[in-house]
RNA sequence: GGACGCUUAGCUCAGCUGGGAGAGCGUCUGCCUUACAAGCAGAGGGUCAUAGGUUCGAGCCCUAUAGCGUCCACCA
């Protein structure tokens, strides 16, 4: 029998598996109908750089259950691929650019676009290979990318398909515009940064000379674009002011006070600047006052011709001289000190100024209802549910969804004007014929790109081939389970949603498992730009990806943040260590030829009991599993294997191993292989590599134990008497261990007897349990009788359930400590008793708690009470 | 301003539909026992944030409070 290296290494066994795996195509599905289908998509990475720890967390909970899933015999699909992410990822290919030198402008669109492709090419490479080396068995055959073909064509179909329905138009509306990279954003992609600054009070005087009204402002510099001042209707102070004209400050133009019900009456002086080219609340009262719309700003942050002699500054150098001109010309009453919330670009960071701009949008009135009832009828569900509120409110909330970018990398948007009239045409190509409106016959299309989310909207069904009516979509659509963390539901799962719902007339998925962040070791996100990140492929390298698998799953909650701790890795290479040497042992000793399988009567109770064990662990595992407890089912899984199966029953099996060849020893050791097995295949989805390796050789016969039967558990391998006979031999090994401890005897001095005294019952059970007992318990020798005929009343006593346990070692015991040691036992359980008892008289307890408590507690009680009886006697013994 | 989450052992965190508080790491004591010192055996350590309530019974359910954190929001 062949036998593994006397050393647990990762990095070979990794590498040569994972090539094994993708050579033999385990990961490839194809569509059959007699199976039942599995199917997750892969949140795609970014090819904005490589992966992160978040990313690691993500995939690895992905591949925990689609492991799972092939095992319970599914076919299962894990559609893998990247995203353009249009914006994040033009910026990074501008900074690269810009290091040799080179503007965007100056190549051109065509140009750059060919560097964008190759820079997805190396990207998206080293994800891929990124996500191999950690093991994720995606159907790589069928990996996509937003910017193929099919999924373009997706793309300008929805586009098309919505546009022909109304619910995509184009619009002359206000916008958040990024002065840094020249686009416009959606709503989602600002990020509101805490601010300190001033809010600046300012006076506008009345055209007819009959004083001011005070106005106050943190973005002084708008005020050339104002063109009105508004306070709410009925406000006392200002009754009698509406509809007479104010004189601008620097600017000179006369504006009109109105009223308005957005203007809060407590707030500041209960009078507002309205400036509706530069602030989206301005906007809306703009349009209801039909006021002027006075744009002052360059797309890049200047001012532009429209502000006078400041056209031309920054905007915030453009703020100070006016302030300062404000100042000296008397219309700045006073100046306060105010810490406000600024809006700025999620991608660079840059505050966001309010613009209108003639953008695409798509309308959300008609798209977020079905959103929102789909949810709320149950036809998907977020695990955990707490997250229900976030998607709802923000789905609830939702404004139009502005979806052109003033970007090159990514869909450019399938709309044409005519060149002679602007006439649209909204098509896959670009129109041949002449214009309906105005004849003529020159076309162009529209320069924008579409938001990255508006593609990845459509992922669950366009990386299944939709829209063409694919087997694959029509098999595997709707996918199975979605896995992705908290802070993207409002970006992409609600997308999702509404999209799925609206093309494809059904939900993406029916359940979204939603995980946290992995911080760093101090609790704090892991970014780029702090440099406390910590690269996946950097744990693999010192650990291996089981481990680092293990770590990420093992104690941790759906839904919660997690930290990222070395410690932790190190533990769960430290159990990946244990079983490969327990393996290891176990190969050692398997000389001899195994049945396929063994009778159970010709087992040991041993047997039984770890069999009935990995068993009931089944039950619990696909249970938790099934609940998308993988944190509870990894920690189940590592301490059956660890403390049952290593500490306990290897340990009790010894002796037979190392005895005479016979049934015994192959009942020991076709447990062994049966339970190990059973072991490695409950733990191959969490630690993939470590077992397929171990597997392969306790199984040569088979390719690999992806697709194992998952265990199931079966009434027929549940022992229960087994199980309580093997755990009154643990508790007395624990206590003999325990006093041996306490008194200070090294195992070396290894007691030469160990006594049982007990009833029938329990003699039978030390006997049978007599080969284990006496190594587990540091003994050289254990006789079970019936009385305490021939144990000298000196003799360490451990009280057991129906009998006692005796250790004579006169020579080396206090005999006032070990009356102590039991005076103190005694004092324990009468304690235990009274609480059973007090619990017991309680008229309430018995006859509202169930049955089942109530007996257990009984039975506690009678334990407590023999127990107590046996020290007793030893104490009476003590003399 | 709303909403949500967290508060459990020295540290990091689990704890299923309410039925005598758990893990890993760290600490202490023994052990190189022929699978494993990345190990073995044992020990110590918690009025489960606070105050009420529901219940026979609360870490778990309800209410309030405090601290920390996150998300959402147009208060100029």
């Amino acid at each position: 029998m062949r036998n593994l290296p006397t050393t647990y290494d990762p990095h070979q066994i990794e590498a040569r598996l994972y090539q094994k795996w993708e050579e033999k195509k385990y990961f490839h599905a194809e569509v059959d109908e007699s199976k039942k289908p599995f199917c997750i998509v892969m949140p795609p990475p970014n090819v904005t750089g490589q992966l992160h720890m978040g990313h690691a967390l993500d995939n690895t909970m992905q591949d925990i259950l689609v492991r799972w899933k092939r095992m319970q015999g599914y076919n299962v699909l894990w559609q893998p691929g990247t995203d353009h992410a249009s914006i994040a990822t033009e910026i990074k290919i501008i900074e690269k650019l810009a290091k040799e030198g080179v503007d965007k402008h100056d190549i051109g669109r065509e140009a750059f676009l060919k560097e964008g492709w190759a820079w997805k090419e190396i990207y998206h490479n080293r994800i891929i290979s990124q996500l191999k080396k950690m093991g994720a068995s995606c159907d790589w055959d069928r990996t996509r990318f937003t910017m193929d073909e099919g999924l373009s064509e997706a793309v300008q179909d929805v586009f098309i398909r919505l546009y022909k329905k109304g619910m995509i138009y184009r619009g002359n509306r206000i916008i958040n515009w990024c002065p840094k990279c020249h686009t416009s954003i959606s709503d989602a992609e600002v990020v509101y940064k805490e601010q300190a600054g001033h809010f600046w009070h300012l006076r506008y005087p009345y055209a007819d000379g009959s004083g001011y009204i005070e106005v106050a402002t943190t973005r002084p510099e708008t005020m050339l674009g104002d063109t009105a001042v508004a306070v709410h209707p009925g406000d006392p102070r200002y009754q009698d002011k509406v509809g007479k004209m104010l004189i601008l400050p620097l600017v000179g133009r006369e504006i009109p006070v109105i009223e308005d019900a957005y203007v809060e009456q407590e707030f500041g002086t209960g009078a507002v600047k309205i400036t509706p080219a530069h602030d989206p609340n301005d906007f809306e009262v703009g349009l209801r006052h039909n006021l002027e719309q006075i744009c002052v700003l360059t797309d890049d942050g200047h001012m532009n011709e429209l502000a006078g002699k400041y056209a031309g500054m920054d905007r915030y150098e453009a703020r100070e001289a006016i302030v300062a001109d404000l100042k000296e010309q008397g219309f700045l009453t006073r100046i306060e000190d105010y810490t406000h919330d600024v809006g700025t670009h999620d991608r660079c960071g840059s505050v966001l100024e309010p613009m209108i701009k003639p953008q695409w949008f798509v309308a959300m009135d008609q798209l977020r209802k079905p959103a929102i009832e789909a949810l709320k009828k149950g036809d998907f569900r977020f695990v955990p549910q707490r997250f229900d509120k976030m998607y709802l409110n923000w789905m609830e909330n939702l404004h139009d969804w502005c979806i052109s970018r003033q970007l090159w990398w990514g869909h450019q948007i399938p709309a044409y004007y005519c060149d002679a009239c602007g006439h649209i045409e909204v098509g896959k190509t670009m129109p041949t014929g002449p214009c309906e409106k105005c004849g003529a016959a020159s076309w162009h299309q529209d320069e924008d790109t579409l938001d990255t989310w508006f593609s990845s909207a459509l992922w669950p069904f366009s990386t299944l081939g939709w829209p063409e009516d694919t087997p694959e979509y029509r098999y595997f659509y709707p996918t199975s389970v979605l896995v992705t963390a908290y802070d993207i539901i409002t970006y992409w799962v609600s997308r999702m949603v509404f999209s799925a719902l609206e093309y494809t007339g059904t939900v993406p998925f029916k359940d979204v498992l939603i995980h946290g962040i992995v911080r760093d070791e101090n609790g704090i996100k892991m970014s780029k730009s702090l440099g406390n990140g910590i690269d996946p492929l950097e744990v693999i390298d010192q650990y291996g990806a089981d481990a680092l698998r293990l770590m990420l799953v093992t104690g941790n909650a759906a839904g919660n943040d997690m930290r990222f701790i070395w410690s932790r890795v190190e533990a769960s290479r430290n159990f990946a260590n244990k079983v490969w040497n327990a393996s290891r042992f176990i190969l050692m000793n398997l000389d001899e030829e195994l049945p396929e399988t063994m009778r159970s009567e010709d087992l040991l109770a041993a047997d039984r009991w770890i069999l009935s064990k990995v068993n009931q662990l089944a039950k619990e595992v696909t249970d938790n599993l099934d609940k998308y407890e993988l944190g509870v089912a990894s920690e189940k899984i590592t301490s059956f294997l660890w403390e049952e199966f290593c500490d306990w029953y290897i340990e009790m099996v010894k002796p037979r191993l190392y005895g005479e060849k016979g049934q015994s020893r192959t009942a020991a050791l076709w447990t062994l292989k049966t339970v190990l097995v059973k072991g490695l295949q409950m733990l191959h989805p969490f630690m993939p590599f470590i077992t397929e390796e171990i597997d392969s050789y306790l199984e040569p016969e088979k390719d690999t134990i992806m697709f194992a039967a998952w265990p199931q558990y079966e009434e027929s391998l549940h022992f229960a008497a087994e199980e309580e006979e093997v755990e009154r031999m643990k508790e007395a090994i624990r206590g003999i261990r325990n006093v041996r401890s306490q008194m200070n005897v090294p195992p070396k001095q290894k007691a030469q007897v160990i006594v049982v005294s007990a009833n029938e019952k329990v003699q039978d059970i030390f006997r049978r349990g007599g080969s284990f007992l006496a190594p587990l318990a540091f003994a050289t020798q254990v006789s079970v009788q019936a009385d305490r005929g021939g144990i000298p009343d000196s003799a360490v006593s451990i009280p057991i359930q129906d009998g006692t346990v005796f250790i004579p070692l006169e020579q080396l015991v206090d005999l006032a400590k070990e009356r102590e040691r039991l005076e103190k036992e005694k004092a324990r359980l009468e304690g235990e008793i009274a609480r059973v008892e007090k619990k017991l008289a309680n008229a309430g307890f018995v006859a509202k708690a169930p049955a089942q408590v109530v007996e257990a507690e009984k039975a506690k009680g009678e334990k407590y009470r023999s127990l107590l009886e046996q020290v007793n006697e030893n104490l009476n013994n003590l003399g």
